[in-house]
DNA sequence: ACTGGTATTGATACTCAATACCGGGATTAT
DNA sequence: ATAATCCCGGTATTGAGTATCAATACCAGT
Protein backbone atom coordinates (compact mmCIF):
# COMPACT_ATOMS: atom_id res chain seq x y z
CA UNK A 1 0.00 0.00 0.00
CA UNK A 2 2.94 2.47 1.00
CA UNK A 3 3.69 1.63 -3.10
CA UNK A 4 0.46 2.40 -4.15
CA UNK A 5 0.23 5.69 -2.26
CA UNK A 6 3.70 6.53 -3.74
CA UNK A 7 2.57 6.09 -7.19
CA UNK A 8 -0.37 8.48 -6.56
CA UNK A 9 1.94 10.57 -4.72
CA UNK A 10 4.40 11.01 -8.52
CA UNK A 11 1.32 11.29 -10.48
CA UNK A 12 0.36 14.71 -8.15
CA UNK A 13 3.92 16.10 -8.67
CA UNK A 14 4.04 15.23 -12.03
CA UNK A 15 0.56 16.97 -12.37
CA UNK A 16 1.91 19.66 -10.78
CA UNK A 17 -0.84 19.06 -8.26
CA UNK A 18 -0.22 19.55 -4.34
CA UNK A 19 0.18 16.73 -2.20
CA UNK A 20 -2.06 17.33 0.56
CA UNK A 21 -3.08 15.33 3.53
CA UNK A 22 -6.82 15.11 2.22
CA UNK A 23 -5.74 13.67 -1.07
CA UNK A 24 -3.57 11.04 0.30
CA UNK A 25 -6.05 9.82 3.29
CA UNK A 26 -8.22 9.48 0.46
CA UNK A 27 -6.10 7.57 -1.41
CA UNK A 28 -4.56 5.41 1.35
CA UNK A 29 -8.40 4.58 1.84
CA UNK A 30 -8.56 3.27 -1.43
CA UNK A 31 -5.84 1.43 -1.49
CA UNK A 32 -6.39 -0.31 1.99
CA UNK A 33 -9.19 -2.97 0.88
CA UNK A 34 -9.74 -4.92 -2.57
CA UNK A 35 -13.87 -4.33 -2.34
CA UNK A 36 -15.68 -2.43 -4.83
CA UNK A 37 -17.21 1.11 -3.35
CA UNK A 38 -19.48 3.72 -4.44
CA UNK A 39 -18.38 7.11 -3.92
CA UNK A 40 -20.21 7.73 -0.78
CA UNK A 41 -19.02 4.43 0.61
CA UNK A 42 -15.54 5.83 0.04
CA UNK A 43 -16.49 9.22 1.37
CA UNK A 44 -18.10 7.61 4.85
CA UNK A 45 -14.67 4.91 5.24
CA UNK A 46 -12.39 8.31 5.30
CA UNK A 47 -15.06 10.26 7.51
CA UNK A 48 -13.14 7.56 9.95
CA UNK A 49 -10.42 8.55 9.91
CA UNK A 50 -11.50 12.53 9.29
CA UNK A 51 -15.16 13.48 9.72
CA UNK A 52 -14.05 16.69 8.14
CA UNK A 53 -13.88 15.27 4.70
CA UNK A 54 -16.30 16.66 2.22
CA UNK A 55 -18.04 14.54 -0.41
CA UNK A 56 -17.15 16.85 -3.08
CA UNK A 57 -13.31 16.10 -2.21
CA UNK A 58 -13.42 12.55 -2.28
CA UNK A 59 -15.35 12.63 -5.57
CA UNK A 60 -12.55 14.76 -7.09
CA UNK A 61 -9.47 12.76 -5.47
CA UNK A 62 -11.29 9.74 -7.09
CA UNK A 63 -11.17 11.27 -10.47
CA UNK A 64 -8.11 11.89 -10.22
CA UNK A 65 -6.89 8.31 -9.06
CA UNK A 66 -8.95 7.07 -12.06
CA UNK A 67 -6.64 9.44 -14.16
CA UNK A 68 -3.65 7.93 -12.36
CA UNK A 69 -5.02 4.44 -13.45
CA UNK A 70 -4.53 3.45 -9.93
CA UNK A 71 -8.44 3.21 -9.93
CA UNK A 72 -10.36 1.82 -11.98
CA UNK A 73 -14.51 2.99 -12.55
CA UNK A 74 -16.74 0.14 -13.22
CA UNK A 75 -20.14 0.52 -14.78
CA UNK A 76 -21.82 -2.82 -13.68
CA UNK A 77 -25.38 -1.34 -12.18
CA UNK A 78 -27.48 1.47 -13.23
CA UNK A 79 -27.41 4.58 -11.20
CA UNK A 80 -24.12 4.24 -9.65
CA UNK A 81 -20.55 3.72 -10.54
CA UNK A 82 -18.45 1.10 -8.58
CA UNK A 83 -14.85 1.42 -8.62
CA UNK A 84 -11.65 -0.39 -7.42
CA UNK A 85 -8.25 0.16 -6.94
CA UNK A 86 -6.17 -2.08 -9.40
CA UNK A 87 -2.57 -1.77 -8.71
CA UNK A 88 -0.79 -4.90 -8.34
CA UNK A 89 -3.93 -6.76 -9.22
CA UNK A 90 -3.81 -8.75 -12.35
CA UNK A 91 -6.36 -7.56 -14.74
CA UNK A 92 -9.89 -9.21 -13.80
CA UNK A 93 -13.32 -8.95 -15.37
CA UNK A 94 -16.61 -9.29 -13.20
CA UNK A 95 -19.54 -12.20 -13.03
CA UNK A 96 -22.48 -10.50 -11.67
CA UNK A 97 -25.19 -12.73 -10.15
CA UNK A 98 -28.42 -11.99 -11.42
CA UNK A 99 -30.20 -13.27 -8.09
CA UNK A 100 -27.76 -12.49 -5.09
CA UNK A 101 -26.18 -9.66 -6.99
CA UNK A 102 -23.15 -11.12 -5.51
CA UNK A 103 -19.93 -10.44 -7.91
CA UNK A 104 -17.38 -12.29 -8.42
CA UNK A 105 -13.78 -12.17 -10.33
CA UNK A 106 -12.40 -13.78 -13.05
CA UNK A 107 -9.28 -13.71 -15.36
CA UNK A 108 -8.48 -15.58 -18.67
CA UNK A 109 -5.54 -14.34 -20.92
CA UNK A 110 -6.98 -15.03 -24.12
CA UNK A 111 -9.87 -12.39 -22.91
CA UNK A 112 -7.13 -10.26 -22.48
CA UNK A 113 -5.02 -9.96 -25.73
CA UNK A 114 -8.07 -11.02 -27.75
CA UNK A 115 -10.31 -7.95 -28.01
CA UNK A 116 -7.57 -5.74 -28.35
CA UNK A 117 -6.49 -7.38 -31.51
CA UNK A 118 -10.11 -7.30 -32.89
CA UNK A 119 -10.47 -3.52 -31.84
CA UNK A 120 -6.62 -3.25 -33.90
CA UNK A 121 -8.29 -4.56 -37.23
CA UNK A 122 -11.11 -2.13 -37.01
CA UNK A 123 -8.46 0.73 -37.18
CA UNK A 124 -9.39 1.30 -33.53
CA UNK A 125 -6.84 1.79 -30.83
CA UNK A 126 -7.78 0.14 -27.84
CA UNK A 127 -6.15 1.58 -24.48
CA UNK A 128 -8.83 -0.69 -21.97
CA UNK A 129 -11.44 -3.11 -22.13
CA UNK A 130 -13.80 -5.00 -19.72
CA UNK A 131 -15.94 -7.72 -19.98
CA UNK A 132 -19.07 -8.00 -17.70
CA UNK A 133 -20.96 -11.59 -17.88
CA UNK A 134 -24.16 -12.25 -16.20
CA UNK A 135 -26.09 -14.94 -15.31
CA UNK A 136 -26.23 -17.06 -11.81
CA UNK A 137 -23.58 -18.18 -9.25
CA UNK A 138 -22.38 -21.17 -8.12
CA UNK A 139 -25.00 -20.68 -5.43
CA UNK A 140 -27.70 -19.81 -7.42
CA UNK A 141 -27.54 -21.93 -10.44
CA UNK A 142 -29.35 -25.18 -9.45
CA UNK A 143 -31.83 -22.77 -7.76
CA UNK A 144 -32.24 -20.54 -10.41
CA UNK A 145 -32.38 -23.50 -13.03
CA UNK A 146 -35.16 -25.31 -10.92
CA UNK A 147 -37.54 -22.41 -11.11
CA UNK A 148 -37.12 -22.00 -15.12
CA UNK A 149 -39.09 -24.14 -16.47
CA UNK A 150 -38.44 -25.39 -20.25
CA UNK A 151 -37.31 -22.34 -21.92
CA UNK A 152 -39.44 -20.76 -24.14
CA UNK A 153 -40.48 -17.08 -23.20
CA UNK A 154 -39.95 -18.05 -19.98
CA UNK A 155 -37.35 -15.36 -18.81
CA UNK A 156 -39.38 -13.56 -16.06
CA UNK A 157 -39.37 -13.13 -12.07
CA UNK A 158 -35.45 -12.86 -11.67
CA UNK A 159 -33.06 -10.45 -11.13
CA UNK A 160 -34.89 -8.34 -8.46
CA UNK A 161 -33.40 -9.10 -5.03
CA UNK A 162 -29.88 -7.53 -4.23
CA UNK A 163 -27.97 -9.36 -1.91
CA UNK A 164 -26.31 -7.25 0.61
CA UNK A 165 -22.56 -7.76 0.79
CA UNK A 166 -20.43 -6.43 2.88
CA UNK A 167 -20.71 -2.76 4.14
CA UNK A 168 -18.96 -1.86 7.19
CA UNK A 169 -15.24 -1.13 7.54
CA UNK A 170 -12.91 -1.55 4.32
CA UNK A 171 -11.19 -5.06 4.71
CA UNK A 172 -7.61 -6.12 3.93
CA UNK A 173 -7.88 -8.33 0.76
CA UNK B 1 -39.94 -5.44 -37.89
CA UNK B 2 -43.47 -7.42 -38.53
CA UNK B 3 -41.66 -10.19 -37.13
CA UNK B 4 -40.21 -8.45 -33.73
CA UNK B 5 -43.52 -6.69 -33.03
CA UNK B 6 -44.91 -10.36 -33.62
CA UNK B 7 -42.23 -12.16 -31.15
CA UNK B 8 -42.98 -9.18 -28.35
CA UNK B 9 -47.28 -9.77 -28.55
CA UNK B 10 -46.68 -13.40 -27.74
CA UNK B 11 -44.17 -12.38 -24.93
CA UNK B 12 -47.04 -10.26 -23.68
CA UNK B 13 -49.77 -12.60 -24.48
CA UNK B 14 -47.84 -15.40 -22.37
CA UNK B 15 -47.05 -12.93 -19.69
CA UNK B 16 -50.85 -13.03 -19.50
CA UNK B 17 -50.50 -8.90 -20.38
CA UNK B 18 -52.63 -6.72 -22.73
CA UNK B 19 -51.36 -5.89 -25.80
CA UNK B 20 -52.49 -2.45 -25.95
CA UNK B 21 -52.23 0.14 -28.95
CA UNK B 22 -49.33 2.16 -26.92
CA UNK B 23 -47.38 -0.67 -26.31
CA UNK B 24 -47.19 -1.88 -29.83
CA UNK B 25 -46.74 1.47 -30.74
CA UNK B 26 -43.16 1.86 -28.37
CA UNK B 27 -42.27 -1.70 -29.28
CA UNK B 28 -42.63 -0.60 -33.23
CA UNK B 29 -40.81 2.71 -32.55
CA UNK B 30 -38.04 0.94 -31.22
CA UNK B 31 -37.55 -2.05 -33.90
CA UNK B 32 -37.74 0.79 -36.59
CA UNK B 33 -34.35 2.01 -35.81
CA UNK B 34 -30.95 0.14 -34.90
CA UNK B 35 -29.64 2.95 -33.05
CA UNK B 36 -28.60 3.35 -29.72
CA UNK B 37 -31.15 5.41 -27.85
CA UNK B 38 -31.92 6.86 -24.07
CA UNK B 39 -35.77 6.28 -22.65
CA UNK B 40 -36.12 9.88 -23.13
CA UNK B 41 -35.34 10.00 -26.79
CA UNK B 42 -37.54 6.89 -27.67
CA UNK B 43 -40.29 9.02 -26.00
CA UNK B 44 -39.37 11.53 -28.46
CA UNK B 45 -40.16 9.83 -30.99
CA UNK B 46 -42.59 7.82 -30.09
CA UNK B 47 -44.55 11.28 -29.23
CA UNK B 48 -44.39 12.17 -33.06
CA UNK B 49 -47.05 9.51 -33.60
CA UNK B 50 -49.09 9.96 -30.62
CA UNK B 51 -48.04 13.26 -28.54
CA UNK B 52 -49.84 11.68 -25.95
CA UNK B 53 -47.90 8.84 -24.87
CA UNK B 54 -46.10 9.62 -21.24
CA UNK B 55 -42.88 9.45 -20.13
CA UNK B 56 -43.52 6.61 -17.71
CA UNK B 57 -45.18 3.95 -19.74
CA UNK B 58 -42.06 4.20 -21.93
CA UNK B 59 -40.40 3.44 -19.63
CA UNK B 60 -42.84 0.62 -18.16
CA UNK B 61 -42.35 -0.90 -21.76
CA UNK B 62 -38.95 -0.62 -21.90
CA UNK B 63 -38.47 -2.68 -19.39
CA UNK B 64 -41.15 -4.98 -20.88
CA UNK B 65 -38.78 -5.51 -24.13
CA UNK B 66 -35.49 -5.80 -21.99
CA UNK B 67 -37.57 -8.84 -20.24
CA UNK B 68 -38.57 -10.27 -23.48
CA UNK B 69 -34.94 -10.06 -24.52
CA UNK B 70 -35.74 -8.03 -27.31
CA UNK B 71 -34.01 -5.19 -26.58
CA UNK B 72 -30.82 -5.13 -24.47
CA UNK B 73 -30.07 -2.40 -21.92
CA UNK B 74 -26.60 -1.19 -22.88
CA UNK B 75 -24.56 0.83 -19.60
CA UNK B 76 -21.96 2.28 -21.39
CA UNK B 77 -21.95 5.84 -20.21
CA UNK B 78 -22.36 6.96 -16.54
CA UNK B 79 -25.71 8.74 -15.88
CA UNK B 80 -27.53 7.44 -18.88
CA UNK B 81 -28.58 4.10 -20.08
CA UNK B 82 -28.58 3.52 -23.76
CA UNK B 83 -30.94 0.72 -25.45
CA UNK B 84 -30.82 -0.91 -28.62
CA UNK B 85 -32.95 -3.92 -30.08
CA UNK B 86 -30.95 -7.23 -30.69
CA UNK B 87 -33.10 -9.24 -32.69
CA UNK B 88 -32.31 -10.26 -35.79
CA UNK B 89 -28.86 -9.00 -35.34
CA UNK B 90 -25.77 -10.83 -35.01
CA UNK B 91 -24.62 -10.26 -31.29
CA UNK B 92 -22.05 -7.70 -31.23
CA UNK B 93 -20.09 -5.49 -28.23
CA UNK B 94 -19.16 -1.96 -28.10
CA UNK B 95 -16.18 0.38 -28.62
CA UNK B 96 -16.24 3.51 -27.59
CA UNK B 97 -14.05 6.75 -28.44
CA UNK B 98 -12.74 8.51 -25.53
CA UNK B 99 -12.29 11.33 -28.06
CA UNK B 100 -15.55 11.92 -30.11
CA UNK B 101 -17.68 9.73 -28.06
CA UNK B 102 -18.65 7.92 -30.83
CA UNK B 103 -19.44 3.82 -30.54
CA UNK B 104 -19.07 1.30 -32.64
CA UNK B 105 -20.10 -1.97 -33.15
CA UNK B 106 -17.67 -5.25 -34.21
CA UNK B 107 -18.33 -9.06 -33.52
CA UNK B 108 -16.04 -11.99 -33.13
CA UNK B 109 -16.41 -15.64 -32.42
CA UNK B 110 -14.12 -16.55 -30.40
CA UNK B 111 -14.97 -13.33 -28.22
CA UNK B 112 -18.78 -15.13 -28.27
CA UNK B 113 -17.69 -18.72 -26.62
CA UNK B 114 -14.95 -17.70 -24.43
CA UNK B 115 -16.23 -16.10 -21.98
CA UNK B 116 -19.33 -18.04 -21.37
CA UNK B 117 -16.70 -21.06 -21.17
CA UNK B 118 -14.57 -19.35 -18.73
CA UNK B 119 -17.62 -18.80 -17.19
CA UNK B 120 -18.64 -22.49 -16.32
CA UNK B 121 -14.87 -23.33 -15.19
CA UNK B 122 -16.23 -21.06 -12.07
CA UNK B 123 -19.51 -22.56 -11.84
CA UNK B 124 -21.56 -19.47 -13.06
CA UNK B 125 -23.89 -19.88 -15.43
CA UNK B 126 -23.50 -17.41 -18.06
CA UNK B 127 -26.50 -15.95 -19.78
CA UNK B 128 -25.46 -12.82 -21.35
CA UNK B 129 -22.19 -11.06 -21.53
CA UNK B 130 -21.26 -7.53 -22.79
CA UNK B 131 -17.65 -6.29 -24.12
CA UNK B 132 -16.60 -2.74 -24.05
CA UNK B 133 -13.57 -1.38 -25.27
CA UNK B 134 -12.36 1.94 -24.40
CA UNK B 135 -9.91 3.74 -26.90
CA UNK B 136 -9.77 5.80 -29.79
CA UNK B 137 -12.00 5.43 -33.14
CA UNK B 138 -9.30 5.40 -36.37
CA UNK B 139 -10.21 9.11 -37.25
CA UNK B 140 -9.52 10.28 -33.54
CA UNK B 141 -6.19 7.95 -33.07
CA UNK B 142 -4.00 9.95 -34.99
CA UNK B 143 -5.01 13.15 -32.92
CA UNK B 144 -4.48 11.35 -30.06
CA UNK B 145 -1.23 9.94 -30.98
CA UNK B 146 0.09 13.33 -31.73
CA UNK B 147 -0.99 14.76 -28.26
CA UNK B 148 0.56 11.89 -26.20
CA UNK B 149 4.13 12.65 -26.77
CA UNK B 150 6.14 9.23 -24.73
CA UNK B 151 4.38 7.45 -22.54
CA UNK B 152 4.98 8.20 -18.91
CA UNK B 153 2.18 9.58 -16.91
CA UNK B 154 0.75 11.35 -20.16
CA UNK B 155 -2.67 10.40 -19.68
CA UNK B 156 -4.20 13.66 -19.12
CA UNK B 157 -6.55 16.18 -20.82
CA UNK B 158 -8.28 13.63 -23.41
CA UNK B 159 -11.65 11.95 -22.37
CA UNK B 160 -13.76 15.42 -22.15
CA UNK B 161 -15.54 16.62 -25.19
CA UNK B 162 -18.67 14.31 -26.17
CA UNK B 163 -19.82 13.92 -30.07
CA UNK B 164 -23.33 14.49 -31.18
CA UNK B 165 -23.74 11.75 -32.92
CA UNK B 166 -27.28 11.72 -34.51
CA UNK B 167 -30.53 13.04 -32.75
CA UNK B 168 -33.38 13.35 -34.97
CA UNK B 169 -35.46 10.42 -36.57
CA UNK B 170 -35.12 7.09 -36.02
CA UNK B 171 -34.15 5.27 -39.07
CA UNK B 172 -33.64 2.59 -40.71
CA UNK B 173 -30.73 0.19 -40.13
C1' DA C 1 8.54 36.09 9.03
C1' DC C 2 5.41 38.54 5.79
C1' DT C 3 2.72 39.03 1.62
C1' DG C 4 0.45 38.20 -2.60
C1' DG C 5 -1.20 34.75 -5.57
C1' DT C 6 -2.85 30.20 -6.52
C1' DA C 7 -4.72 25.73 -5.48
C1' DT C 8 -7.68 23.19 -2.53
C1' DT C 9 -11.52 22.34 0.14
C1' DG C 10 -16.32 21.68 1.64
C1' DA C 11 -21.15 23.52 2.29
C1' DT C 12 -24.91 24.47 -0.47
C1' DA C 13 -27.57 24.47 -4.43
C1' DC C 14 -28.52 22.41 -8.63
C1' DT C 15 -29.28 18.98 -12.62
C1' DC C 16 -31.28 15.23 -14.45
C1' DA C 17 -32.32 10.23 -15.08
C1' DA C 18 -35.02 7.03 -12.95
C1' DT C 19 -38.64 5.66 -9.72
C1' DA C 20 -42.86 5.81 -6.67
C1' DC C 21 -47.35 7.13 -6.18
C1' DC C 22 -52.08 7.94 -7.32
C1' DG C 23 -56.37 8.97 -9.50
C1' DG C 24 -58.79 8.46 -13.81
C1' DG C 25 -59.79 5.59 -17.81
C1' DA C 26 -60.03 1.41 -20.58
C1' DT C 27 -60.71 -3.59 -21.04
C1' DT C 28 -62.24 -8.11 -19.73
C1' DA C 29 -65.07 -11.45 -17.29
C1' DT C 30 -69.27 -12.34 -14.80
C1' DA D 1 -74.54 -3.51 -17.13
C1' DT D 2 -71.32 -4.08 -13.30
C1' DA D 3 -67.41 -5.37 -10.84
C1' DA D 4 -62.65 -6.31 -10.95
C1' DT D 5 -58.38 -5.62 -13.13
C1' DC D 6 -55.13 -3.77 -15.74
C1' DC D 7 -53.22 0.16 -17.94
C1' DC D 8 -51.99 4.91 -18.48
C1' DG D 9 -50.02 9.46 -17.64
C1' DG D 10 -49.13 13.46 -14.58
C1' DT D 11 -46.78 14.85 -10.56
C1' DA D 12 -43.78 14.40 -6.87
C1' DT D 13 -39.79 12.19 -5.08
C1' DT D 14 -35.39 10.10 -4.91
C1' DG D 15 -30.53 10.04 -5.35
C1' DA D 16 -26.06 10.10 -7.80
C1' DG D 17 -23.25 13.23 -9.71
C1' DT D 18 -21.96 18.19 -10.76
C1' DA D 19 -21.42 23.32 -10.45
C1' DT D 20 -20.66 27.26 -7.76
C1' DC D 21 -18.34 29.98 -4.58
C1' DA D 22 -16.47 31.79 -0.36
C1' DA D 23 -13.11 30.46 3.00
C1' DT D 24 -8.89 28.33 3.87
C1' DA D 25 -4.29 26.24 3.20
C1' DC D 26 -0.18 26.31 0.83
C1' DC D 27 3.81 28.10 -1.80
C1' DA D 28 7.33 31.32 -3.69
C1' DG D 29 9.61 35.32 -3.46
C1' DT D 30 10.90 39.19 -0.93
Amino acid sequence: MQYETGLFRKFLEKRGLRVTQTRMQIAETVFSTHKHFTPDELAEWVRKKDSSTGRMTVYRTLGLLVESELVEELTLRKGQNLYEHVVGHKHHHHMICLRCGRIQEFSNEALESLPRQVARQKGFTATSHAIKIHGFCKACSPIANGHRGGGEGETVGVASSRAQVGSGEPSET
